[in-house]
RNA sequence: GGGCGAAUACCAGAGUGGCCAAAUGGGGCAGACUGUAAAUCUGCUGUCUUACGACUUCGGUGGUUCGAAUCCAUCUUCGCCCA
C-alpha cells in the first residue's frame, strides 16, 4: 500500500525543513502544497524551498508556474492525482507539503467536479457587479438558487459572484452541483499537523519576515511590480512591498503590515487545521516522535 | 522654585454633567470557507460561562450634584515653558 505523508500547518511554523529530513529519511519526493510557491519568481516573498533545499529532495509544485497562469485547487486536485500515481510507480511513500487548506483538502478528500468559468462570463459578472454592486448580485443569486442564496455568506462578495457565474455558466444552480461528498483515494493519507505556541509563532514570522528583507525581498518585488494586479500577486507580503514601492507606506510600515498580515494569515490555517480531525500534531522541534509515529503507521 | 498642559479600556485616541461600559483606529481573540483561497467575509474585545441582565471602571483621595470620565479641592506622575 502507498503512502501519502502530508505535511502542513501555519506559515512559518518549519514545515520546509522538516519536510525535507522526513523526504530524506523515507527516501520519498515531496510535492509542494503552496499556492503561492507553486508560481515562478516569487521564491523569497513566500518562503519558498531554496535551491540548496531543492538540491537536497526533488520537489514538484515549486516554481512551476507563470504567474499569469490560471490555477486552483481543482486544478491542483487534477495535477497532483496525476503526478502521484506516476510517481507511485518507482516510490510507496510520498510527501505532501504546504499550508493552502483548500489544496490539501482537495488532494484529501475531492472537489466536486465544476466547470471552469469561461471569460466571457465571468467579465460579464464582474461588469454587472461594478455597476449594480452587491445588493444586485445576491437578488440574483436568491432567484437562481434560493437554496445556496440561503446558505452562504451574502457579504462575501467573491462568494456570490462566484455562485452567479456557476449558475449562469451552467444554467443550473449551484448548489446542485455541490455533492458534499470525500473521494476515497488509492492511497493512505498520513496527516502530520506542526504547531508551536502562539508567541513562538509570531516571533518566528517577525523574523523570517526580516530575513526576506536581508534576503532581497525589495528587489524581488521590484521586479514583479508591474504585474502587480495579477491574482498571483495578491498576496501577503507582495501587497505591501508595492504599497511601499507606491509610496504609500515607508519600509518600515511595509515590514510591519506584513509581519501583522503573516499572523492573520497563520491564525486563519490554523482555524481551517482545527476542523480536521485526522491531523496528528507535533511539535516541529520533536522530529523523533514524527519518524516515531509515521513509522508506526508504515504498512510492512 | 514659578506658570501652563496632560493623565480614558492591551495601545493610540474621542468624549467635557444624564442618551457612557465609554466613539474611532491599531493590535488581539474567535469563526466561516467546495474553483484565482497567502483570496474573501463575519463576530467578539471591562468582569460575570449566555443576556433583554448584573457588577466594577475613565491616575489617587475627598467633595458638589437626584446624577460625574465630564464640575471643585487636593495629591501623584508625565510633558512643555519661565527661572
Amino acid at each position: 500500500m502507498k503512502t501519502l505523508i502530508v505535511i502542513l500547518g501555519p506559515t512559518a511554523v518549519g514545515k520546509t525543513g522538516l519536510s525535507i529530513e522526513i523526504a530524506k529519511r523515507y527516501n520519498a519526493p515531496i510535492l509542494s502544497a503552496d499556492s503561492r510557491q507553486i508560481y515562478k519568481g516569487m521564491g523569497i516573498g513566500t518562503a519558498a524551498p531554496t535551491d540548496e533545499e531543492l538540491g537536497m529532495v526533488k520537489h514538484y509544485f515549486v516554481g512551476e508556474l507563470e504567474l499569469t497562469d490560471y490555477y486552483s485547487a481543482a486544478l491542483y486536485e487534477e495535477n497532483f492525482l496525476r503526478l502521484s500515481e506516476e510517481l507511485f510507480k518507482t516510490n510507496d511513500t510520498l510527501i505532501m507539503c504546504g499550508g493552502s487548506m483548500m489544496y490539501i483538502d482537495a488532494v484529501c478528500y475531492g472537489i466536486d467536479e465544476i466547470p471552469t468559468v469561461s471569460d466571457e462570463v465571468r467579465s460579464a459578472v464582474m461588469r454587472d457587479f461594478a455597476e449594480h454592486g452587491l445588493e444586485a448580485m445576491c437578488c440574483e443569486l436568491r432567484m437562481r438558487d434560493p437554496e445556496l442564496a440561503e446558505k452562504i455568506d451574502l457579504k462575501n462578495h467573491k462568494r456570490v459572484i462566484h455562485a452567479i457565474e456557476i449558475c449562469r455558466m451552467t444554467g443550473t444552480p449551484f448548489s446542485t452541483l455541490r455533492t458534499n461528498t470525500k473521494k476515497m483515494r488509492p492511497f493512505n493519507i498520513l496527516k502530520i499537523g506542526l504547531t508551536r505556541p502562539r508567541e513562538e509563532l509570531f516571533s518566528s514570522i517577525s523574523k523570517r519576515t526580516d530575513k526576506m528583507i536581508a534576503a532581497g525581498f525589495e528587489s524581488e518585488a521590484r521586479m514583479l511590480y508591474p504585474l502587480r494586479n495579477l491574482n498571483a500577486l495578491n498576496t501577503v507580503g507582495y501587497k505591501e512591498m508595492f504599497a511601499y514601492i507606491d509610496g504609500v507606506y515607508s519600509l518600515d510600515e511595509a515590514v510591519e503590515k506584513i509581519k501583522r498580515n503573516t499572523r492573520v494569515y497563520a491564525k486563519k490555517q490554523i482555524t481551517w487545521f482545527k476542523r480536521d480531525k485526522r491531523i496528528h500534531w507535533f511539535s516541529p522541534y520533536d522530529k523523533d516522535d514524527v519518524f516515531i509515529y509515521i513509522d508506526s503507521c508504515m504498512p510492512k
